[in-house]
DNA sequence: TAGATTGTTAATCGATTAACAATC
DNA sequence: TAGATTGTTAATCGATTAACAATC
């Protein structure tokens, strides 16, 4: 365990840098200057540079940075180097159209097995994988190597859940529940509280209205 | 436009309080102290203070805060008091989920139409609309009030229907695709970017690991 | 070498926490 | 009134920006 010294802010914004990387890397750049991206980007040089070098110096004084080279240890800091296996948790919409989600298997996320509740969904195919039942989870993270669960279900269900993953000892959950998590620090959670970002949308909006 | 004296950081707290106080309503709470919603929530009673104090005194010394008062505030706050009118552009795995996802609607969240680029699915119905072309996504915005617009397409299309959306002077969009939006001041985005997310799930797993 | 641009230190700014007087 | 707890000011902490010496 290293972790846990490079702060929230600055780990946020590391996709967004991976994102802009690739894009230059698509359109054929070489090199980039932290004064070029971050006109592009619309942050500050110094932020940029800061932000590198809480990882190693991955420039060089007089040129700038490398895109390839900038844009693949980024990755690396991402862990986007490594094979991840998920399954998905909670069969409605939400969940099938993540399952259905292609992009993902190109980062190295790919979608092993998704799982519901509801008996009368049980066997019906998403994506060539037959939706199976809740209590086949423990067995099948063991037996698969998972290490994401995607929790795409109601909140009622989810401690219950959750409970199954903490003894999984699951490496991280991707949280679409309407509920903020316990479990151990050993277990990694991310928020995707959609219904949170919707009304902060609403407050700019009326905010801005007064 | 009062607007912009309140951080975004504050902002970005709101509706996790208002998600606790709809909980604590739930189970017959009638008044609460920030030291005891501080237990609650994980963060400093402090904080819980300072954050309420920028929208003015909600409390009482002494007694603490009324539950229902608090919740009805914050709701305010938010914009939830007031009817929103939505349409979702890119009717694909994302865009019918959240077209179906009726939770919203108890927060005054309407999905008043949907469209899709591809000529081959217009006609479709989802939830009981009839997708259109995206052609049509102007005299829509017109014609039925529209307020937000979410955005649940691929990238490529996403600049081409931001220049219509600014054109029609949209309040706010919800963007789901993965880019970042380039607008005048005056229409509000939020972004949802999914893979970032996901990134930041994997980030810290490794992290974590080292 | 001269010019450019990083890596890094120092200065500024903002956000969080602590403390306490005001007051219910 | 005494006790509790807010609203608010002051102190601390962390993050961002500015500046510049190091160096390619």
């Amino acid at each position: 365990m290293q972790g846990k010294n490079i702060s929230q802010v600055v780990i946020s914004r590391l996709p967004r840098y991976f994102r802009y990387l690739g894009d230059l890397k698509d359109e054929g750049m070489e090199r980039i200057s932290s004064g070029e991206l971050s006109k592009r980007m619309n942050v500050t040089a110094s932020q940029i540079r800061q932000d590198f070098n809480h990882f190693g110096g991955f420039g060089q004084q007089g040129y700038g940075y490398n895109v390839n080279y900038l844009y693949e240890e980024i990755g690396k800091i991402l862990g986007l180097d490594k094979k991840h296996n998920l399954i998905i948790i909670g069969a409605g919409n939400l969940g099938q159209a993540l399952a259905n989600y292609m992009n993902f298997e190109k980062r190295g996320f790919f979608v092993k097995g998704i799982f519901d509740c509801k008996e009368e969904i049980i066997g019906q195919t998403v994506r060539g994988m037959k939706i199976m039942h809740t209590s086949k989870i423990a067995d099948f993270i063991k037996e698969n190597n998972i290490d994401i669960a995607v929790l795409t279900l109601p909140k009622q269900g989810a401690t219950e859940i959750v409970k199954t993953l903490v003894e999984c000892n699951i490496c991280g959950i991707w949280n679409f529940a309407h509920v903020d998590l316990d479990v151990p620090d050993s277990i990694h959670v991310e928020n995707v509280h959609l219904s949170d970002s919707l009304m902060k949308l609403s407050f700019k909006i009326h905010d801005d209205e007064e």
